[in-house]
DNA sequence: TGTACATCAGTGAACGCGCGTTCACTGATGTAC
DNA sequence: TGTACATCAGTGAACGCGCGTTCACTGATGTAC
């Protein structure tokens, strides 16, 4: 059969097409996992069928690798005191809203069927991600941001997946008082 | 064709099939995924095909409902200290074995794609675990143990994810310090 | 206790399906003159 | 600037594969007498 549309794009829409598939992956991803999202589907959103996605990519784990990149990049921890990145990131709007949220919890799990290279992105988004911690919680030394790191992804995690809406709320409520507590009374070492 | 071996098996035989089944899909699930390990795979670990399955289950769905409950069952949180707790559950050794482990880091990502059932099944666990965590720290408040739980399940879902030995030892690490101290300075409010 | 028959646990082939990937083809875009 | 040609972004059909599930069949197990 004939193609039903007009075939070769410019050069800038080309690109557009590979940035945008790039974006609609790392959103995908995120909502429903990486396996669970075909190549056919992430073109579908921009229109295409799969067959055009070789044109821009060797294979489905090179878009992961990248999609993986982006979706750090594209949701980094707000820049605001520790009070306010807490409520944002343990909020119902972020459990909510995977694809458009932070990678770890989305994706954390999906990493161990993953080759070394979307290993590799993950990592250094994992890093990039303590990094931004420490911009917002300087006062707390190394251990207790990885500590600090490893709560908010676990409580996003476990309220994702627990079908109680009450206890959903809990563990994102309860994670985050506990630790607006715990940060605001001994930002270094205990105060009074 | 005709089948190679005999057929039919006793009743207790059948049982032990069914139950074995479960644990088989129980370990391998959290090792990969549920949706990463095929029926056929699990009934291959028995020694039997695939067609058999459906002599003991509805569905696959059946099957990830009760080996999701069997999961919970059979890795319960040791009954020791806070401290022995933490030095169990974030080791090397734990994360390193997913199959035998807590199910909340190995199976949490894979909630959002199942159905019910499963999500119930898996509810009823974290709330189990749950009440494991109060009798092993019956000390801290019930927001400080959700807290402590996600803390657990987050940082060994990082460890697991994260293709960098000393970052991956040093959540396990800073997070079972981080807990170590806080659970003994302030069991249930400050001490000094 | 023995015998005749029904049951049903397990086999292995087959089903329809969706997947990742390949490929011949099209025709607008880009380039060489 | 205009023309002739090569390039290549995207189409849609096709591929081999593994999946969950179904089914006709087998023969030891279980049951009725």
């Amino acid at each position: 059969m004939r193609p039903e549309r007009p075939v070769r794009r410019s050069r800038e829409a080309a690109a557009r097409t590979r940035r945008t598939a790039v974006q609609a992956a790392s959103r995908l991803f995120r909502e429903r996992g990486i396996e669970a999202v075909s190549v056919g589907e992430v073109m579908a959103t921009l229109g295409m069928t799969a067959g055009g996605f070789y044109r821009h990519f060797d294979s489905k784990e090179a878009l992961a690798t990248e999609a993986c990149a982006e979706a750090f990049a594209g949701s980094a921890l707000s820049q605001d005191s520790p009070d306010a990145m807490l409520r944002r990131y343990l909020s119902p709007a972020h459990r909510d809203a995977p694809g458009s949220g932070c990678p770890l919890p989305a994706l954390a799990s999906d990493m161990r069927r993953q080759s070394t290279a979307v290993r590799r992105a993950f990592t250094k988004g994992v890093r990039a991600t303590l990094a931004r911690v420490e911009q917002v919680a300087p006062a707390a030394d190394a251990g207790t941001r990885r500590a600090l790191l490893a709560s908010m992804v676990g409580a996003l995690a476990i309220a994702r997946a627990v079908d109680d809406d009450e206890l959903s709320a809990a563990m994102l409520r309860d994670t985050r008082d506990f630790w607006t507590r715990t940060l605001a009374k001994a930002p270094r070492e205990p105060r009074s």
